[in-house]
DNA sequence: TACCTTATTGATAATAGATATCATTATGAA
DNA sequence: TTCATAATGATATCTATTATCAATAAGGTA
């Protein structure tokens, strides 16, 4: 039943919440709900195909997406906010990569894109707007 | 002092070691050395472009490189192993990508593949091969 | 050389994100 | 209703890393 809860807060968010932003979601019309239990669903959900992961990069948090097709995303590198990214590549591309050590296989690849979000952009240039919340 | 014991470690190394492969490397020899000095002489050998960096990837420690040349990794997802990549592909292209959030400004991009080392991929056929070390 | 300032180090505590454990509570089929 | 299985909440634990801070070391200057 939680499950249920995880997945309508993973789709209802604007943008890509963290584990935590999902349980702060829950909790505020379920106060009952543990973390743990969160954390279980939404990797449940995530293995079942039903949302997106953009995996934990440079030490923040994975996020959640309600998309579940393959795109790519940014990382703030201040504060760990993933974004999507528009890029058209060609992901056949990549198929012809080869590791360089033998025996390693390769099944997929991510393209992650690094740089600052307005909100930290904006703080490095004194603008002052730490309270503006995304 | 410990700064070039930390950087000639990096650089003699097979591989991407991670902080902890180097600190044991390096206490082998020298065996006062604190973890808490590798990790900070691994940070400032980056910052000053001295060696390169891997960054942690799904949940798995960030590994260092000798090579200091923009190139890419692939990830064992089941032990964390860095690997390099050998692919041809056009940075240019990723030139004109767009971040879906106005205000996010991009400014590079790292290409990550996932996969399976020679290890892992050997235990999971049940070949016994725990006893390889790579 | 003695003095002073700054940088480096080692030991350890603290942090964050996530998973493991385990008893309790649903849930659902027979 | 009974039994087995799954889901949950509370909490402990883990891993990688950074923070703290006192003790040393290094290096320049008078």
């Amino acid at each position: 039943m939680q499950r249920e809860l995880t997945y309508e807060a993973v789709l209802s968010y604007p943008g890509h919440p963290s584990a935590d932003d999902v349980y702060r979601v829950i909790s505020s019309r379920y106060s009952t709900i543990s973390k743990a239990t969160v954390y279980r669903n939404l990797n449940s959900l995530y293995e079942n195909g039903r949302i997106g992961k953009v995996p934990s990069v440079f030490g923040y948090e994975a996020h959640y997406d309600h998309r579940t097709d393959h795109h790519c995303h940014a990382v703030c590198i201040k504060c760990g906010k993933v974004v999507d990214v528009d890029v058209q590549y060609d992901k056949d591309l990549f198929d012809n990569a080869v590791s360089m050590e033998e025996g390693f296989s390769l099944s997929s690849h991510d393209l992650i894109f690094e740089g600052t979000c307005r909100n930290c952009g904006n703080k490095e240039k004194g603008y002052g707007t730490e309270g503006i919340k995304d």
